[in-house]
DNA sequence: CGGACTTCGTGAAATCATGCACGAAGTAAT
DNA sequence: ATTACTTCGTGCATGATTTCACGAAGTCCG
């Protein structure tokens, strides 16, 4: 495995990356020079051997007897991600949540930046939002081909999400993220990734009727019966 | 209709029970009386037999050569999921994400109702966001415990996430959502979901960058060669 | 009634993810 | 150099999830 490692990291293991990364950069912050995946995985709340696996996909950047350098492997996971480039993105939708993201600062911090959010009810074009003003969503083509945006994230209502979707897809984007719950449909080439926030309510809610005695077999003990219809 | 056959439900088809049930809504107020499989399996997004499989674990309540029941298969997802009551909850936080929250329509139409918005700083106390006018953190306890919340969402900013969740902890609270990059330390009877929403620009990243033809070569001596296509 | 057709429910195979356990490779100290 | 100790990398077993494929159970129609 020693020249061009780049296999594809499965999807779980992609999802601890920015975890790993978070915590790295807190250490280094705190100029901490090495941790070991024993600590890591204290940090990231996760099992230990996990932690190897998955930095194990990037390469093998440890020391055996040391752990890991906190300074070097920043770069790296950073790199992996494609995180040293700074991203232009686009919301579409002005209300809360897209007012909201505008002004995330743990969005900045991270390298990505809002280069424009566009809405199409007249009344909120022209309004600040985290720093740039609202425009039409008629702009979004121009505003995408001038930034060279390729992340688009879509704070509608339901009802006009795929709208917003055909819009960005038109406009050149090559991923999605999607706070409306709504399936969206695009072409195979655009990656689409979801946050449905009521729908992580429903499953809080789910836990809770069964914390409730609403028997349902938690899964305390680990034994499950087979129980027949 | 055995007596419920309450088996637990894997995490994976747990999470897409409430996607089914949105689907089910809509359907439900297009007058749609039944649905197959295949349909759910199109409108999700997903797979017919992992629909079929998914509902499985409900119980039986498909008919063979028909589907299922859009209004009966409706109440059952309610039910399963505990959304046959309409849960309160409460907010901590009251900056962009807190009032986003707040003011989701989406959360509402779902049976999730906001009793309480609280911060920490005074210049918000007093506020109205989302229909209910900010209070103190310190008033969590009791506000939890007038309204029997069990459910709290976390919208402060990392370096106060873990307060926060204690002082949930403390209230009584059974559940969370946390929206700070942070890893919560809580009992091990609380449960947590977490929603990072920089992670998941990461991740586009990652695919963005991958689909840039950024080949990265993984050099074992650390140096870091800006590959451009 | 019976045969053609539809669609569910589910065992079994295939795929993916996790966690253990141990050898390999390093440090530290004598 | 040797011994003791630490910690990585990873093969392998186990578990979870997805997908396939097919029998079972229903509808529809002549």
């Amino acid at each position: 495995m020693s020249e061009s490692p780049r296999r594809r990291i499965p999807e779980a293991a992609l999802g601890r990356l920015p975890i790993y990364l978070r915590i790295l950069v807190e250490l280094g912050h705190e100029n901490v020079a090495q941790a070991s995946s024993e600590q890591l995985a204290e940090l990231a709340g996760v099992n230990a051997a996990k932690v190897r696996k998955d930095l194990s996909y990037l390469g093998t950047y440890g020391t055996r007897g040391v752990g890991y350098e906190v300074q070097f492997l920043t770069v790296q996971i950073q790199r992996e991600l494609g995180l040293n480039q700074a991203w232009p993105v686009v919301i579409v939708g002005a209300g809360n949540l897209g007012q909201a993201m505008a002004n995330f600062t743990g969005i900045a911090e991270r390298g990505f930046h809002i280069v424009g959010v566009v809405d199409k009810d007249e009344s909120k074009i022209g309004t600040q939002v985290g720093g740039v003003s609202v425009t039409h969503v008629d702009s979004l083509t121009q505003l995408v081909q001038l930034h060279k945006v390729s992340i688009g994230i879509i704070a509608t209502p339901a009802a006009h999400a795929q709208d917003a979707a055909d819009s960005l897809v038109r406009a050149g984007i090559g991923s999605i993220m999607n706070f409306a719950p709504t399936i969206l449909s695009v072409p195979r080439d655009v990656h689409v990734r979801k946050v449905d926030l009521a729908l992580e309510l429903q499953i809080l809610s789910y836990y809770e009727d069964c914390r409730n005695g609403n028997l349902r077999e938690v899964p305390t003990d680990g034994r499950i019966d087979p129980v027949s219809a």
